[in-house]
DNA sequence: ATGGCCATGAAGCATGGA
């Protein structure tokens, strides 16, 4: 069972891409983020005649979630993170599938840090921390998948040195999302490749992709019900260097039967 | 050190992104 999570940065301006990724890489559960599209807007035609049903919360201009599912529409549990009923922000969807709770989010970029932005990031993610631990405590089969917005270490960033105040690097960023993991929940990607860098997101300036000077900001996180069950986990960077192209890549996993 | 690009909304350019 492949679990993919993808910032999209505006499904509309990217639809032919994103239908090429699916015919490709066949996912099971796709977690899109940064739709950029109101509720009306979202491309559900298109995206069923690629054989994919979707569930999503939209919102105008910016943000925006997706969970899309072969076939059959996801069971959603959930949309908007619990925790702040004034928080109106399209970030959050949560959906059942073959027995996983997939929670798809897009954490807040936080910039400038520090300013009203960050403090919105770090409570977010406190929000995002205690909904997590909830899981762990009842062992249920979950996986977080989405934009996190946060560089974990010096090897998910090409020039570590030019980040240090950004809020996606920041001390503060960095020991949420440590925090996070400390529940119990593996990072993905790094289970299988612990050393070396792997990017998911490449800016569109100065020929970012093409000198492969990324991030790793998109992340899945399984919970420890899942974790024997992991059997690999890798980036379609290829995609990032398509015409019209997100300025993040495909991220997914895969899940032996269980 | 800076600016570079892209998408949206709206009809110029402002805003957000990371």
């Amino acid at each position: 069972m492949k679990i993919a999570t993808y910032n999209v940065n505006g499904i509309n301006a990217r639809l032919p891409v994103l239908l090429q990724w699916l015919e490709q890489a066949k996912p099971a559960v796709v977690c899109l983020q940064e739709l950029k599209a109101p509720q009306e807007k979202f491309p559900l035609e298109a995206i069923r005649e690629a054989g994919y049903e979707a569930i999503w919360h939209g919102q105008k201009s910016w943000n925006g979630v997706a969970i899309l599912t072969p076939h059959i529409p996801a069971e959603e549990t959930r949309r908007g993170l619990a925790g702040d009923p004034d928080d109106s922000q399209s970030r959050y969807i949560e959906a059942r599938v073959n027995g996983i709770l997939i929670r798809c989010l897009y954490l807040p970029n936080g910039n400038p840090a520090p300013g009203p932005k960050f403090d919105y990031k770090l409570r977010w993610f406190e929000r995002l921390k205690t909904h997590a631990a909830q899981l762990i405590k009842q062992n249920i089969p979950a996986v977080l998948a989405g934009d996190f917005n946060v560089i974990p270490t010096e090897l998910d960033v090409y020039k570590p040195e030019r980040w240090l105040e950004d809020a996606l690097f920041r001390p503060e960023t960095r020991q949420a999302y440590q925090q996070l993991l400390a529940q119990g929940w593996t990072d993905s990607l790094r289970k299988f490749h612990p050393q070396q860098p792997i990017y998911t997101f490449w800016d569109y300036f100065r020929n970012a992709y093409g000198r492969n000077a990324g991030l790793r900001i998109d992340h899945l996180l399984v919970s420890p019900a899942l974790a024997g069950r992991l059997s690999e986990a890798a980036v379609d960077h290829q995609v990032r260097g398509w015409e019209k192209s997100s300025d993040h890549a495909p991220t997914w996993i895969r899940l032996a039967d269980g």
